[in-house]
RNA sequence: CGGGGCGUAGCGCAGUCUGGUAGCGCACCACACUGGGGGUGUGGUGGUCGCAGGUUCAAAUCCUGCCGUCCCGACCA
């Protein structure tokens, strides 16, 4: 590809509105344009990247046995409502309707299609198993887009269903899609780790996210740095520590005037307590809109996601109000405690090995010492109720945990019969009896994984791009084309040479200052340059410089195209 | 949805308080100089100042309504 045949829209200042570093890069290399919130054009720079990513998919899939289809974008509202999911969505399903008022909406994801094709396609356990995939267009309309691509409104993802007679089969499936993302990510060139999700309301036994390590992020990660475990911090149990230290005598349960206490901060900053020694009490609504108390370390935060999952517990997770809580309790926020409640106490397995804490008193201005679980408060259940923090011992025995921010870019779970059952998709077994099919889903975030790979590979020139996902692998950078008769030779030639063997050049022929053109073959992160120029050439050499690299390298022309094969890894 | 910010040329912004000919930088076009890291100069192109209504002799500026867009948003007791 020749610049002069092609459209570079790159930026010099950074848009306004950009706030993460791939959005920002994104749109002043000119990959994407935004035309409204959350909805993007990708131009022609980012487009190349797109197909990239999408072949590396489409190779794996093919090779870990799946079909690729092409479902349709727009659905007739009958398949959602017969899985249940027209009234379940909600808003972020983007509903229309068509001229004679009938209900459609635009696919956020494609299981009630994959599941009528199943449903009508698949007759027999002989036809089993079988996976289907697409790499398709799909629109979430999300309450808040954000970041540029990386949570946009209209996304590229490529979805696979699979199919089966039974949970053996499904299982084996499973882990062959686990090893393709894998396979995947790894030659994407991405740093990313797989790690442990939660299964959600469909249940089944695993669910893995594949997170792409980077500090913008908007998920945590647990870590083990003795294991292979890493889990979702929404998932990952906490480990209470074990309370085989010498046990301190219990001391009489006695309270103190605390009336400049707001926080536990200002309770270990002014009556210096150790703060592993507190407990803090939030108070949550149950089922019923009773209260709850929920109790925690005063170092600990609460697990939103375990909380939920408590029995009893209203879902989505409500903290209760202030109001509320001082007309139950007779305190407020400050001055809250498990001693002496009536309502359900449900106390954090780590505040619950504590002996001696300080907590809350229930009395506007006051605060216990030497409060003990038992004694002091009856009843009360105990649970893994917090988030895990760096330094806990790993829930898998081996090591402790390191958290780190991961950007979601693929998830792979087992549906089981989930929408088999609802949508009597059934094959005939061996016995020739019908049986729900079981189904896996997969999903990765195609466009996505662009600003994830952005994020974790620029510099403050612009893009790295990896190799495997660079718009152009080689720049040629020629300088004063248009009066060098040398350049213009030795530029052909080796343009001629690399295109023949199947690498994408990009051939910088504009009439620009070298340093402009330079600063954009960096911004748009092109892997190799290859800079040609009569200085060099006097020498018989050419000026090679990998993207990653402080200065070029001066390589013999004659060697040049061996040299930058070389580094592609190719030829 | 709640809170906050911002809408003036493709991008970054000033002008709005205090009404009086719509500006600057980048980009773009032309020419000249320059020619190995976003160069310099001269001259240009491009705007219904987000939309609608109102006040006024006069509105980017004041008033009302709407729209768009960006950021933040349980608790951490």
């Amino acid at each position: 590809m020749r610049a002069s045949e092609f459209l570079l829209s790159t930026l010099k200042e950074t848009p306004a509105d950009a706030e993460v570093i791939s959005h920002q890069l994104m749109l002043r290399a000119g990959l994407i344009r935004r035309i409204a919130a959350g909805i993007y054009t990708w131009m022609p720079l980012g487009v190349r990247v797109l197909r990239r990513v999408e072949a590396i998919i489409r190779e794996e899939m093919n090779s870990a046995g799946g079909l690729e289809l092409s479902m349709p974008v727009v659905q007739p509202a009958e398949l959602w409502q017969e899985s249940g999911r027209w009234e379940q969505y909600g808003p972020e399903l983007a509903r229309l309707q068509d001229r004679h008022q009938r209900d459609f909406c635009l696919g956020p994801t494609h299981e009630e299609i994959i599941t009528t094709i199943g449903r009508n396609e698949i007759k027999s356990y002989k036809q089993l198993p079988i996976n289907f995939y697409q790499i398709q267009t799909k629109f979430r309309d999300e309450i808040r887009p954000r970041f540029g691509i990386m949570r946009s409104r209209e996304f590229i993802m490529k979805d696979a269903y699979s199919f089966h007679i039974d949970q053996t089969s499904l299982e084996q499936t499973y882990w062959r899609m686990h090893q393709a993302y894998t396979a995947i990510f790894t030659r994407l060139g991405l740093d990313f780790r797989p790690v442990e999700a939660d299964t959600g309301s469909i249940g089944g036994s695993h669910s893995h996210e594949f997170h792409v390590l980077a500090e913008s992020g908007e998920d945590a990660i647990a870590f083990s740095n003795g294991s292979d475990f890493a889990a979702n911090v929404e998932l990952a149990a906490a480990v209470a520590p074990s309370p085989n230290q010498s046990e301190p005598e219990p001391e009489p349960l006695t309270p103190f005037d605390t009336p400049s206490v707001k926080t536990i901060d200002d309770l270990v900053q002014q009556h210096d307590i150790a703060i592993e020694q507190t407990v803090k009490t939030l108070f949550i609504s149950g089922e019923h809109d009773e209260l709850i108390a929920l109790v925690l370390r005063g170092d600990h935060r609460l697990n939103a996601i375990k909380a939920e999952k408590l029995p009893g517990v209203a879902t989505p997770l409500k903290m209760a109000e202030e109001a509320a809580v001082n007309a139950a309790v007779g305190a407020s926020f400050g001055s809250l405690g498990p001693v002496g409640l009536s309502c359900r106490v449900i106390v954090d397995s780590s505040a619950a090995v504590i002996r001696n804490f300080v907590c809350g008193a229930n009395k506007q201005g006051a605060h216990y010492r030497g409060a003990n679980w038992d004694r002091d408060v009856d009843g009360h259940e105990v649970a893994d109720l917090r988030e895990v923090v760096a330094g806990d011992p790993s829930p898998c025995g081996s090591g402790t945990l390191e958290i780190r921010r991961g950007i979601e870019v693929g998830h792979i779970f087992q549906l089981g019969t989930k929408y088999s059952e609802a949508m009597q998709a059934s094959v005939l077994d061996e016995q020739g009896k019908s049986v729900p099919m079981a189904m896996g889903c997969y999903g990765i975030g195609v466009t996505r994984i662009v600003a994830a790979a952005i994020e974790q590979n620029h510099d403050d020139r612009g893009i790295i791009w990896p190799h495997s996902m660079a718009p152009f692998q080689v720049a040629l950078v020629p300088l004063g084309l248009e009066k060098s008769t040398d350049v213009a030779h030795a530029t052909e030639n080796l343009y001629t040479q690399l295109t023949d063997m199947g690498v994408e050049v990009f051939l910088d022929d504009r009439k620009e200052r070298p340093g402009v053109k330079f600063a954009e073959m960096e911004l748009i992160g092109i892997p190799v340059r290859v800079t040609l120029g009569d200085r060099s050439l006097a020498e018989g050499a050419v000026e090679i410089q990998g993207r990653r690299e402080a200065d070029a390298t001066k390589i013999p022309l004659a060697d040049a195209l061996q040299n930058i094969t070389q580094r592609l890894g190719v030829g």
